[in-house]
DNA sequence: CTTCGTCGGTTCACTGGATGAACCATTGGT
DNA sequence: ACCAATGGTTCATCCAGTGAACCGACGAAG
């Protein structure tokens, strides 16, 4: 509506931001708006340190470390990962499995931290990483805590899978939400990536709403069935205690 | 100069990011603008998803996790973490201690990814850290590698004591950085964080530009002098590889 | 070698979106 | 009851943002 100035200007970061070394005719197709537009927006953002010219392409754009910086030190999942990272440390420890936090954007799961296991044989979910919520442990234990509305749009939505084990049919996607809720804990089996099993725990913010959750994961041939109620009481527990220094349950409410 | 909304927003947004649960007139202040204009901004900022009102305060703002995502996907670091992840992970299995990848933004190093040691005493750098040049060893790797004009301009400007051991005499912090080079790897003895000490290695990007630093770090009593060596040279070869898969010494040139 | 299509980047007259002083309603401290 | 903050609203003024048309350069195709 208004602003519109800075609306485009956004539209063009995050074009950027989806492009990688960006060209402007390509930037300004993906925006739809005039080259000069775009190229002004560039040279803005670039005054302020949050686009640049690449060295290794000319003309090409893309984003600074500048951006990264500004993003992580505020986002909100800062106050999470200060409650948490105490506990999950101790989840890590005790477990001895790659540990991981996770907040919710806009359909997906992103990955804000990470705590690896000794394994030789361990996988790596980089920092930044978007989950689908419906492929993902740490999704799935989300849902499990979301509001019927959320949980209803997205299982309406177009539901991708990455893997051959992924599940996509809402119907079966609802009772897994459900047995979450019943276990206190998710369980993905090469839903996300062949190989790759992990249990998940939704967090709770002020209010009791759903504001993020843990992980544990590992090699299909590590975290084993037999694992799985160990794995997830273990979670849950730490979960509680991030939830509880989050202020899920202070009578002071919201 | 130009788009002044585009700047004011951004600005904003930063002002936003720095104060965490802002009020509308405290940013008001702190960018020095019109509270409508700043509420404008804001208001719009939150039509985009990067901003929202807090739940637990109402008035206060917030950044969304969403402007972490942007920034995170896009940001130049993935190219180099794309990059790096392969021998991080590597060193992190021959060391035995904690890795972390850093990339400069404006004076400060900000860690990218790190990979963590196996042992129970161990230090956390949240990932999105910004860490002062001079006071951590991925800083001074990054310095011993970045031209000349940038490190007068950084030595000239105010260096911060973050702990009694920190560096803050540029003519020391020079004579370092010479140490560094001839070395191969930089040294850093509790000027971060008392008890922790850590040695960093400079990336180079294409052109032989410096790109970012790789660091071992560990407690001090772990990581004893004996113990430089080996794990700056470990760390050497390891930049070594990651700064040729960047391109560092491809004759393609700049 | 010429032509064509694309690229990144520039120019400039027009106008509608952005601006900010003054305003209101609430809250909390004394 | 008062005062000084807060978050949020209004609206006339005007200048910043817009975008069609332009340029020179490059690469592929004829």
């Amino acid at each position: 509506m208004s602003t519109q100035s800075v609306v485009t200007a956004i539209r063009v970061l995050e074009a950027v931001s989806d492009n990688q070394p960006a060209g402007l005719s390509e930037l300004s197709r993906e925006v739809d708006v005039p080259k000069a537009t775009v190229l002004r927006m560039l040279r803005t953002l670039a005054e302020l340190g949050w686009v640049a010219q690449s060295e290794a392409q000319a003309g090409k754009w893309v984003l600074t470390n500048h951006a990264f910086a500004v993003a992580s030190r505020g986002s909100s999942g800062s106050v999470i990962r200060d409650a948490a990272m105490g506990p999950l440390n101790a989840l890590q420890l005790d477990t001895t499995e790659t540990v991981h936090l996770a907040v919710p954007d806009r359909g997906y799961m992103l990955i804000i931290e990470r705590l690896d296991t000794q394994h030789v044989l361990r996988a790596f979910l980089p920092l930044g990483s978007r989950l689908p919520m419906h492929a993902s442990s740490t999704g799935m234990a989300y849902l499990s805590a979301a509001d019927e509305v959320f949980v209803n749009e997205y299982l309406a939505g177009p539901l991708e899978a990455l893997t051959p084990q992924t599940v996509v049919d809402p119907a079966v996607l609802r009772a897994m939400i459900v047995d979450t809720r019943a276990r206190g804990y998710s369980i993905n089996e090469q839903g996300l990536s062949t190989g790759i099993t992990s249990i998940g725990v939704p967090l709770l913010g002020p209010g009791g709403v759903a504001a993020g959750s843990i992980s544990i994961s590992g090699p299909s041939s590590r975290i084993v069935p037999a694992k799985y109620q160990e794995y997830g009481e273990a979670a849950a527990g730490t979960a509680l205690e991030i939830s509880r220094a989050l202020g899920a349950f202070s009578t002071k409410g919201y």
